[in-house]
DNA sequence: CGTGAATCGGACCAAACCCGTCCGGTTCAA
DNA sequence: TTGAACCGGACGGGTTTGGTCCGATTCACG
């Protein structure tokens, strides 16, 4: 599992897509321009959500991309997981590895498995209806915190 | 707020320094040994726990490391942080770019917040003590699934 | 006091990954 | 037929990961 930068314009995308009314087509220059997304970033992304069955894609001239359901249908853990494939994250349980040489290797999988279902939890509670819900504009109630760097967790095999 | 391998290992590595009697000192080679990590980058992990306050360090012919506080004191959040530095999540609220130029920006920022915030809560609650305690020796239980790949969770700036 | 054991700490490195860009190809509307 | 728009894969610079290596330093012991 993973959030880079483009699970994150993925969700960004698809909230711009669910701004507009059911059905609508729209550009992804468009898509680019209203959420800030380099335009080849954000062209490649969709194609992943085509494939997650996110999206439908019209092609040709006034082609674009449609919502496939409505956002309150669509969880953020489904457009996380079409953009960076399954969670997976205990590799002592992984068929390739199937055991831990670590000395409570088991325990600590535990642990972190808690806390990967903890992040699923939040994701799949959430639907971009929501996200819009909540949606507060850019300048005001910004909570400040002395926080610098940006976020990161990660397991790797 | 990372948790690559080098978290894991110190983890691990410290929890091998649990094992024994409060105070002994135990050799890098043995942790190596015993938890399966590489020499010298669990030499080189080690040197951030001492920095990090967790373990003492004794140079010289009899050296090695010592466990500095009680297994039940250390919780994982203090280690992890410890090797992978503070945790920051939420680049739309940092210093070095205060707004979020994405529409719903902010809603996406919340949500990351929440799950970072169940990701630190599971690892403050459990000890090395914890850890230990739950250990299950290796070959049994082992519920399989089918579990691929690592887990990974990212945001950088 | 000298020597060897052991860590310290930083330089170094290969591979993987992220974050895009680029471009030729395809599909469709007009 | 033409041009708009997506498709999809190759490419690439920069950063991170996961280590390795080695000289410097420190200490116990004889």
């Amino acid at each position: 599992m993973q959030i880079t930068r483009a699970g994150e314009y993925a969700v960004l995308g698809l909230m711009c897509l669910a701004r507009r009314p059911a059905g609508s087509v729209v550009m992804i220059d468009e898509v680019s321009r209203e959420e800030h997304i380099p335009k080849s970033f954000a062209a490649k992304i969709f194609q992943s959500l085509v494939k997650g069955g996110l999206v439908k894609s019209n092609r040709g001239g006034g082609g674009g991309f449609t919502l496939l359901k409505p956002a309150k249908d669509i969880t953020v853990l489904h457009v996380i997981e079409a953009i960076e494939g399954k969670i997976a994250f205990q590799r002592c349980l992984s068929e390739d590895e199937p055991k831990c040489e670590h000395f409570g290797g088991c325990a600590l999988c535990g642990l972190f498995e808690q806390a990967q279902d903890q992040v699923k939890d939040v994701f799949t509670r959430t639907t971009l209806a929501d996200l819009m819900k909540t949606h507060v504009p850019v300048g005001d109630s910004h909570r400040r915190s002395g926080v610098r760097g940006g976020m990161k967790l990660e397991l790797k095999n």
